[in-house]
DNA sequence: AAATTTGGCAACCGCGCTAAC
DNA sequence: GGTTAGCGCGGTTGCCAAATT
């Protein structure tokens, strides 16, 4: 019986099916080192898929699905662990304001990261933002904070730290798993925009902008040309792509967070990725002082409309 | 120091889609 | 064409540790 069929049988007779489950000895809730070791060891020396005959032929007394799930989201080598970068969250934001709720999706281009992990971190970080906002998190309002202040703010502090680590002019390296940076392209970071005016206010346009203190861009110029994620399925399959998938010659450094032309413009992610540290939100929290501050203002010229 | 609340995350559930029979 | 099995996705739950009262 499918999982459908299965679940028509909860609805119609929970009792009889958790007896049948436990006279099955399935079991549940997390899983142990023993588990996990079987599991790991059958699936080295027998593949992944099939999950409901891999749970049964290795005697694991779980669901195909739970097994299916513990090895994607857990086991798996290349699983990457530990706290969504800077450049993630940029990515993830932007992603999801162009296909909402469709984590696998996004996941795709997040390499290492799986759907759960990036539902829950919009869950428990982006969604806990529009709550001290008192905003709907697929409200326009919000959706306008992270377009014009919080991804330019992201950027400023992936900004910050790179020039703060390597030299932007040129960085070429040789090793495979080293990221080429050759950055003929200055607009990566003369294309920074940055959206806070020195009073605070934030401007939606791309004209010229006062930069906010934490980044010592002020010469900056902010590019006319937009940060294009552009059509969505014009974006190539990420899995058909070398992991440098990111090319830093898009110059995505700057305003309009809304297009994103095709994959060579993610690649600039990939590049950053490899050239800053891997900061953790307590680098940079949008919950922190300075910055809920901003994003009060922002609220604040969104209710006066502003935008 | 104890009780309570909150946050983060792993795991589960229900549903829909597809392929095989 | 209907049924079944497998799989994947998005939503939700529940546990536990940390923070707060």
């Amino acid at each position: 019986m499918g999982d459908k069929g299965r679940s028509l049988k909860i609805n119609k007779n929970m009792e009889e099916f958790t007896k049948v489950e436990e006279e099955m000895d399935v079991r549940r809730g997390p899983w142990t080192v023993e588990e996990d070791l079987e599991l790991i060891n059958y699936i080295a020396s027998h593949g992944e898929g099939r999950w409901n005959s891999l749970a049964r032929c290795a005697e694991l007394k779980r669901t195909g699905k739970s097994c299916r799930l513990r090895w994607l989201n857990y086991l798996r080598p290349d699983v990457r662990r530990g706290n969504i970068t800077l450049e993630e969250q940029l990515l993830i934001l932007e992603l999801h304001t162009r296909w909402g709720n469709r984590w696998s999706k996004i996941a795709q281009y997040l390499p290492g990261r799986t759907d759960n992990e990036i539902k829950n971190y919009w869950r428990t970080r982006v969604q806990k933002h529009a709550k001290q906002l008192k905003c709907d998190v697929n409200s326009q309002q919000f959706k306008d904070t992270m377009k014009y202040l919080w991804m330019p703010r992201l950027v400023e502090r992936i900004q910050a730290a790179s020039i703060g680590s390597v030299s932007m002019s040129s960085c070429v390296t040789t090793s495979s798993d080293q990221f080429v940076i050759n950055n003929n392209n200055t607009n990566n970071v003369d294309n920074l925009a940055l959206m806070s005016n020195p009073n605070g206010y934030i401007t939606p346009d791309n004209s010229s902008v006062a930069v906010s203190p934490v980044s010592d861009l002020t010469e900056c110029q902010v590019s006319s040309e937009v940060w294009k994620i552009g059509q969505d399925e014009n974006l190539v399959d990420p899995k058909m792509t070398s992991p440098n998938y990111m090319d830093n010659s898009s110059g995505l450094l700057n305003g309009d967070f809304t297009k994103m032309q095709d994959q060579s413009d993610l690649n600039w992610f990939e590049n950053i990725n490899g050239m800053v540290p891997n900061y953790s939100d307590s680098f940079w929290n949008i919950g922190n002082d300075e910055d809920f501050w901003l994003l009060q203002q922002h609220q604040q010229v969104h209710d006066n409309g502003s935008f």
